[in-house]
DNA sequence: ATGTGAAGACATCAGCTGATGACATCGACT
DNA sequence: AGTCGATGTCATCAGCTGATGTCTTCACAT
């Protein structure tokens, strides 16, 4: 975990796919993806601000001056996280139980990105806050508001952007420690909780 | 306001009071008070962490030097802001409507302090920290778990607690501009929006 | 084996932030 | 008027952060 220099690498075995060679001690690739994993992992769990190269670079086991090399920058290397997670699954719609369950436990893991984060802080109106909020819209808001509008529900936009901001609120808020039985409680039990909540967003 | 030095500041009038001297050009008291609110209307736009000293000297039209002098530095100017916002009101207890309607019209004024953005984001400074959630659970917590409790519903610290994050997101998202509908609704819009939300935090 | 370009390590820079100490200036009191 | 403490101003420090440039080291092709 921590030198990956010293150490022997290949643990994974041979897997003859697209790319044959396995373990070379200098691959850009590697690197780059390193990085981008512990960036993901820290942005996740601290935001994009407190983050800093030098904890990226650390824990990615990878000198932080190729993040300027590889990316461009800080910020360029947020951008390439945002750009994996989006790809990753398909837009969740948090007023259907099951889907809800899967991005709770998912943001109980590992932290809720910046993503969040964005939805709830002031903003520079930086690059960063742009994409994060996208990736909020692509994910949360826009299946909200479809639903809301094919139930013909008034002001669908209002209440999906009300509810994605009450949900961010919950996920943030177990991950940031102020809250002790929000923070302990488990998803299995916070889930009949947080979805009714939720579904206060429509009308009934 | 922005050279108290030039003017005439005695626009009070001569109140005879225990301190009788009016508008001296070199008064302790008043450069402590104007960095106070000067912090505290910052500190609400932008958070504890993103708001400097330089920022909020400049704001009062006193030398940032002068925090250090008189509260001992950032931290502690920071307390006091939240020391008088604590004296201000009476605990709110979010599932009256006419309290939540005070509260989300004076948040909607003024930004929602660093109380509600520590309930959400995890923070550094941990006596900022400590006093913002103290001032949370004071103002907004606990105020609802006794309502819980008096109610006899299940798990009430667990639902206040639920309640409260689902109201911070709101009422931070609102003023992060990440979303739009929401920041722009008028209050009296919301409310009944966001009073079924957070109803919803109990059994029905 | 060996030359060459890619990949990485390291030192360092510039900007910002909070804090500190030295100095200047005011104003109340004698 | 003169003194001295209180108040305000300024320059500056130390720490952190992102970024950059240079030098070394390796892997591959020849």
């Amino acid at each position: 975990m921590t030198a990956p220099s010293g150490g022997p690498d290949r643990a994974g075995g041979a897997e003859a796919r697209t790319e044959p060679a396995p373990p070379r001690r200098r691959d850009a690739a590697r690197s780059r993806e390193l990085l981008v994993q512990a960036a993901l992992e820290l942005f996740a769990e601290r935001g994009y601000d407190r983050t800093t190269t030098r904890e990226i670079g650390e824990r990615a086991g990878v000198d932080p001056a190729l993040i300027a090399r590889y990316f461009g920058g800080k910020t360029q290397l947020y951008l390439a996280t945002v750009r994996l997670e989006l790809g990753n699954e398909t837009p969740a719609d948090l007023l259907e139980e099951e889907r809800l369950r899967t991005l709770l436990v998912r943001l109980t893991q590992r932290g809720p990105g910046p993503s969040f984060q964005s939805a709830v802080l002031p903003g520079d109106n930086t690059e960063v806050q742009q994409a994060s909020r996208s990736y909020l819209y692509e994910r949360v808001v826009d299946p909200l508001r479809e639903r809301f509008t094919a139930e013909r529900v008034d002001r669908p936009q209002l209440r999906a952007e009300l509810a994605a901001a009450a949900f961010a609120g919950v996920v943030l808020a177990r991950s940031s420690g102020a809250f002790s039985e929000l923070a302990a409680a488990d998803p299995e039990e916070l889930l009949p909780l947080l979805h009714g909540l939720l579904a206060a967003s429509r009308p009934s």
